[in-house]
DNA sequence: ATGATTCACCTAGATTGTCTAGGTTTAATT
DNA sequence: AATTAAACCTAGACAATCTAGGTGAATCAT
């Protein structure tokens, strides 16, 4: 068998949203092309994880929606990020990498 | 607020135990230590989602268990790899490498 | 003009993995 | 003898993702 496709790893969406959102407001469907775009196709965030993902991070006042049009002319909503989102971005940036060194750490044992 | 203390990232786990049961065969208790051990303390396996794990893993025919006794004198579950264990931990690894790299492509974006 | 396709958003329900918070038994310690 | 620690186990809660639908409007092909 090749290695299986993989899917999202659970927990790290709200840190790839963020991450991209910090480049400046986009709407939902271009977030996600994003994100597979910069990951070279290997991350696919589905729309049932998205959206969900986004209202999540909204109540939690990361991120600020706005009514607008998409580059290619449909109505869309442009999220961007908010003080809080920021500082919500550098935490889990830190923790993302304090967790990749950990499980390194355990992977390179003999 | 200082950074919040990370849990284990969901879907890493399997991968952890795969990794540990590499050196040698291991009780369940001694698996949770040495992880968090070779992490320098940083991930801590509950036993509550220890021993599920080993279940599936075991139900997978990734990892057999055999009753003995533990270092320490106590009646032990011992598990070892099978040949099944060490292909998947072969792909586990390989995914996991793969997703670090995607997410860390998405990451390094201006 | 009409029909098909694509963009963009939305959601209910299933599934899965982890965690909380208990519990049991037996050996070692005090 | 009583307490603590090692080791295992489990039910139920919770959270995140995915599946598999659906809608409406703009664009494209004919």
């Amino acid at each position: 068998m090749p290695p299986k496709k993989p899917e999202l790893l659970s927990g790290t969406l709200d840190l790839l949203i963020l991450r991209v959102l910090n480049g400046g407001p986009l709407h939902g469907f271009a977030i996600a092309e994003r994100i597979h775009v910069l990951s070279r196709e290997v991350l696919t965030v589905e729309e049932g994880s998205l959206y969900p993902a986004l209202y999540r991070m909204e109540a939690k006042g990361w991120i600020e929606p706005e009514w607008g049009i998409s580059p290619r002319g449909r109505r869309a909503k442009l999220y961007a990020l908010t003080k809080d989102g920021r500082k919500q971005l550098a935490n889990e940036q830190q923790i993302w990498s304090q967790m990749v060194f950990a499980i390194g750490d355990v992977l390179k044992n003999t």
